[in-house]
DNA sequence: GCAAAGAACGAACGATCGTGCTATTTTTCG
DNA sequence: CGAAAAATAGCACGATCGTTCGTTCTTTGC
């Protein structure tokens, strides 16, 4: 029933704690994750919480972790159902947004973008692993679209998958400022303009 | 000389230390602006500093505000030199992006975007009202340069200031990420894509 | 040059930060 | 059920947080 043998109770509470911190992260990004606060929220103490990560840095490691499990479960694996090429990418998209309508009110994964993109350590490096294996992702969804004959032969799939992020922050940008609805129309016609602009 | 009457000393001391908050802003945001390290950047003492504010929200709105100022000297003022309609909107884009080479480590603009968007209070407000302005700015300039024919006629100036927005914050996440000569390069090639595609 | 005004300092406050340490409670296993 | 083990609580630490207050130093205007 639950995890084999080892540890049954350790990870539920775990997992717990990762759940409330996820939240909190992404209000005030994993720099204003304080343990103390995580701790008030889970109803636990200070110290119970701590004992299960060691460090605040091994904290928000995990849970940028956590935030990317959920971000890949909730986005990539749902389109992967889709055939692939063209129809992948649009049901990527379409789950990407609706992804950033869930997450309005901040996203733990562009937050943390924001926070160490300047500076150096382990939350760097994961920061920049995380991004770079979604870009992956994107690019190879890309390139199966040029494959199957959806888009031009020569379709440079970086730049295309540049520019599909690249519209995914004007959304999450203005969805937290100005509002979704507006932020999503907008999204919209972005993508057939530049799906058109990329076709066979 | 100094400014006209009134405090002579006053601001150039508080022009002072809002310079330091701006550089030590664009590292660690306006939410990881502490007066004390502050204070000792400068080489002040902390109630030096604090009095020159009233408080720390007062500073980060001040610190905001210099962004924005510092943001269209550099970027709108010189772009307004040239000739309205599409080579403005391409000198706009021009001077944001050597912004964006100039503020891999981090733009005080953006970050408070991040942080202030999903909260409520006096900074959340000055952050919407900043990029609402800026934005504003952007649609005009795309509006000229419709009426100027460089683009085409029927064209959806906040839809195309949407995308135009989108693909610098594309270059700045990217230039953080992953260096800014890459995302510079698939800038450029989104750009002539993009005004192709709203040409006349 | 002196007095009034203003700017900066230094110390202290209560609170919270991350992190140890030691008990105490809870869970697991024979 | 009882013993070993694991999980949590409690307390304290040094540091830093924003802020206040009274004093000292520096600048201003006559």
């Amino acid at each position: 029933m639950t995890t084999a043998t080892p540890p049954p109770k350790r990870l539920a509470t775990r997992e717990l704690i990762l759940e409330h911190a996820y939240e909190l992260a992404r209000v005030g990004g994993l720099e204003g994750l304080s343990i103390g606060t995580l701790a008030a929220d889970v109803g636990m103490s200070k110290s119970g919480v701590f004992a299960h990560f060691g460090s605040r840095e091994d904290l928000q490691l995990a849970v940028l972790d956590a935030a990317a499990r959920r971000f890949m479960e909730r986005v990539l694996v749902p389109a992967l159902s889709a055939p692939r090429g063209l129809p992948r990418l649009r049901a990527i998209v379409a789950q990407w947004s609706e992804w950033g309508r869930e997450h309005q009110s901040g996203c733990v994964l562009l937050t943390a973008a924001g926070e160490y993109d300047g500076r150096e350590g382990p939350l760097h490096d994961a920061v920049v692993a995380q991004q770079a294996g979604w870009r992956g992702e994107l690019e190879k969804s890309v390139g199966q679209a040029a494959a199957e004959g959806h888009l031009r032969a020569d379709t440079d799939a970086p730049q295309l998958a540049f520019e599909i992020y690249a519209l995914m922050l004007g959304l999450h940008h203005d969805a937290g400022l100005f509002g979704f609805a507006q932020a999503s129309q907008r999204l919209s016609a972005a993508f057939e303009r530049l799906w058109r602009s990329w076709q066979a």
